[in-house]
DNA sequence: TCGACGACCTAACCTAGATAAAAGCGGCCC
DNA sequence: GGGCCGCTTTTATCTAGGTTAGGTCGTCGA
């Protein structure tokens, strides 16, 4: 596989946060077999209803999971950044449920789904660290359940922002509480479910409130602690600290 | 492990729907240790922050996994019958980020965490299986996202009924879309992001247009295809179909 | 037989957030 | 330099669903 993109290595050592690798099963996922995709932003991954033959490692840029209702409503369902796969969910399962979107300008791996599943059957080690990923992926889905059913407005976009925070971090891709929001107010509205209008309204009066500061889509928590009160935000639930499972 | 319960063997099959298992892998799986539990009604299975020691699963009742805000709120993110695992989610993460409770009387093989991890390491068949199982989880929860997201109350109510009607004939605990339905009105809120009043209006108002018809807890859907529609309610997302993995 | 309790139901009123419509405001392309 | 397009911001108005409060009914236990 000629020379590998530097972000395999960092997808690697994020799958080793929670689950034990051998330097065998290091090797095995650096050498998954893929070929690079540039693509513009918009643009989409995976629609609804695709037979997926492809498992997408992004290396570069972000993108999210979304559906569309029956009334044409779009409900935002994950935002995805460098070093994490997408649909690892539908490498497994034959038909993909929903849709995902490149939010930027993105290069994606896309693996042969065929070599994900072959490497998870024949080394449980990767199948476990996958498995425990995508498990992760899953506990985002209750927090945003959580979020988006039973916290008012302004708890559902501070708790947005802070989820963000820390991931950009925890990804090296942002410090001090400091990042590049990738998606406009209609997008930040869909991820919590509410109009635009009203996030708008919102982000103002967090910015009013001496929370946030904002200039164009860069956003600073300015008090990460009074944002996490607002939000309701506690952390856990992404599972970044230390060991998920116990080696058996 | 003397004679074993009934419904592991349901949760086998359930479990070869999607994923091809061998004679061996089947032996195994029905060998589980465990041991049996018998819960009331609103016992709990686990408690968010617990650190589980045992995966359970349920061999007959119900049950419902959910969080509480900050605020006190309740949300309830999903729910589980007969034959189902709860907490494969939190077998193979350390600490539990929510609590799961029984909803009626149930019984539950308590299954030692280890046990659970060596088969599904030292099985890789087994280990995609359950994996498999957790991605439907999984994907049960985006279609949450969107439901409490972006539907509106009817709507909402509409697919929780057309879910559950789904879940309880591929369980075979319900023929014709006739059931019981094991929660309270205010259970029924939690889980659709509304209040219990609220419910109740629309409860009522789903029976004026003669699209369900109920007595105490039990509910017919009387028109499905209509109830379908009002509900946007799609069941690829529970892939209960096929085939979910291609052998590799 | 009488509470006590839990679930269900209803009605009157209120508010958080939706909707609609338009004005600013950069870019960017020609 | 001018026009267009996508995004943000704002204002005014409306409504779906929340809140509060109370009533009904069935069951269970004393």
């Amino acid at each position: 596989m000629r020379d590998q993109h530097p972000t395999f290595e960092k997808m690697v050592q994020r799958l080793e946060r929670r689950s034990p690798l051998s330097p065998s099963s290091r090797q095995a996922l650096l050498g998954l077999p893929h070929n690079l995709r540039k693509l513009a932003a918009g643009a989409h991954i995976v629609r609804d209803g695709d037979c997926t033959e492809h498992c997408a490692l992004l290396l570069s840029g972000f993108a999210y999971r979304y559906k569309i209702t029956g009334e044409g409503a779009r409900q935002i369902i994950s935002i995805h950044m460098a070093a994490e796969f997408v649909d690892l969910q539908n490498a497994m399962l034959q038909m993909s449920d929903h849709s995902v979107q490149t939010l930027t300008e993105v290069e994606a791996a896309m693996i042969p789904r065929q070599a994900v599943q072959e490497l998870a059957l024949g080394n449980p080690e990767i199948g476990q660290a996958l498995w425990i990923d995508t498990l992760i992926d899953a506990s985002i889905f209750r927090e945003w359940v959580v979020n988006v059913g039973r916290r008012d407005s302004r708890a559902r976009v501070a708790h947005l922002l802070c989820e963000f925070s820390l991931r950009m971090e925890a990804a090296g891709l942002a410090r001090d509480h400091r990042y590049e929001l990738p998606m406009t107010q209609e997008q930040l509205a869909d991820a919590v479910g509410l109009t635009s209008v009203h996030v708008n309204r919102v982000l103002k009066q967090l910015g009013e409130e001496g929370l946030i500061s904002r200039d164009k889509r860069s956003i600073v928590i300015e008090d990460w602690d009074r944002m996490r009160h607002v939000g309701d935000f506690n952390e856990r639930y992404l599972h970044h600290d230390g060991q998920a499972a116990r080696a058996a």
